[in-house]
DNA sequence: CGTAGGGTTGACAGCTTTCAAGAAGTGTGG
DNA sequence: CCACACTTCTTGAAAGCTGTCAACCCTACG
């Protein structure tokens, strides 16, 4: 009945002390590729290494940006204060992800990111993204790409909000989270939530208490086993169905006129 | 009291022939540069105009990618379709603003596009952008604020998101519909909607109903004049302080340990 | 050992969705 | 030119759900 927690990923965490070259570990080494160690001693690509404390901000909103950040190991949550003090959580961040690359508009973070735990950074000098964009070969795809994966998270982030209820909603959340786990090879099914139940809650535009009985309800269910921070899929395929219904519409008669085009 | 309606508007939609090469007023030289000309005939950049009818789909979701789509005129939204056959409306793109740029990501468009009236687009072929990154000094970082642009949208999209209530959110998707259109140098005060009640309900995650009663509501507060798709802003400042009230909480002790940076 | 913070659960008020019907504008065809 | 059908938008009333406030439990930490 009581499976073994998820210790040794706690364990992991704590001891997530980065290699910093090795191609095989080193976020930096899979985006610019092996040849990372040439371009440093060269000055072109003067890339460092920064760790962040624990709760320590990252990005601050509004500040004038001359770095983005790839995030080594650790885990960041995005926020935005209103003008009227109140916090919205936009994202989280993990591993192999970007930072701040919305400052690339108009050189300025359109948000702030705070580490949630102890974490690792690269930090990219934006001119020097720009020099390897022209003159390493196959950089510009690779940035691009990490550029265009943020792009497609916007699609993410509105097809969880647009869920109705909160039960849904949280749902959404839960397949999202495990999706993001299976693309950094990690299991989709047993889940360590870094955050607290009330980023969560800013993040979903819900109250905590209507995210701790959507676990409760969700659990109850038999779909999930909730321990704290702590999430198991038990039914993929119920969960999935029970993300499914949301508002909209059927694709009503689009495609009336399919070839338009000149 | 009857106000002039925004009849120019109307028609200037409808003459929306726009002009191909000239700097003042076509997308693409605003976003190349002046040299844009050159560049076709020494087939660097074999971008050609392309016109797509009301209700016609430009962007089809999870087909081969291999042009990105840059807005001369109309309005464009941007769709998911989800596993259960029920459309979302993920966002609403109007000139200068670039579609399917998320392909980047891996080749396939996360999300479909329909033209929500008689537009025209640039076809920028991806490998062809790919040429003008490395070739055209200026062009990457003018691409990359496109690019980055488009992230920093998924903070305004999950601000509005995370409103509360149904009027609050409409009064969020106002003011940021306001906001774009200042950007495209119109006027923010008087808004002319390209789109219906659905698509903005299918966008916020709410009942079309809903959106119809938020503009009653605003309109009978005298923040707004709301005459179908025409809508004028009466009282900005009291716009934003009825959009401001959110969930979410008070910046909390963030900043206990602001230096821990090496 | 005591406190503080986070998480869970319960009850009521408020709001949104749903279903339904009516009004207004648009386009088509006679 | 008019009439009809169609779509879109608006408005009304009841049911359902979520937010709020409150209390309680648990763990971590000093």
């Amino acid at each position: 009945m009581t499976q073994i927690p998820l210790a040794e990923l706690h364990v992991l965490r704590r001891a997530a002390e980065p290699a910093l070259a090795d191609p095989q570990s080193s976020a930096l080494a899979r985006l610019v590729g092996p040849g990372v160690a040439e371009l440093a001693p060269a000055g072109i690509a003067p890339f460092a290494m920064r760790r962040i404390g624990e709760n320590a901000p990252l990005l601050h909103q509004g500040a004038q940006a001359r770095h983005a950040y790839l995030v080594q190991a650790g885990y960041f949550k995005i926020v935005r204060i209103g003008e009227d003090g109140y916090e919205q959580v936009l994202d989280f961040v993990a591993r192999d992800e970007l930072l701040g690359a919305d400052a690339l508009a108009d050189g300025r973070y359109t948000s702030g990111a705070v580490a949630l735990e102890e974490s690792w950074v690269w930090a990219l000098e934006l001119d020097a993204v720009q020099r390897l964009v022209r003159r390493v070969p196959g950089f510009a795809s690779h940035w691009q790409a990490l550029l265009a994966r943020q792009i497609a998270r916007a699609g993410e982030l509105a097809w969880m909000m647009a869920a109705v209820g909160a039960d849904k909603r949280t749902a959404r959340f839960v397949i999202l989270y495990s999706r993001r786990m299976a693309e950094r090879g990690q299991s989709p099914r047993r889940l360590l939530l870094h955050m607290g139940r009330r980023d969560i809650a800013c993040h979903l535009g819900l109250a905590p208490e209507s995210i701790s009985r959507a676990f409760s309800l969700l659990a109850d269910s038999g779909i999930l086993r909730v321990d704290n921070r702590e999430i198991e899929i038990l039914d993929a395929g119920a969960l999935h169905h029970y993300a499914l219904t949301t508002r909209g519409y059927p694709e009503h008669a689009t495609g009336r006129r399919l070839a338009a085009a000149a």
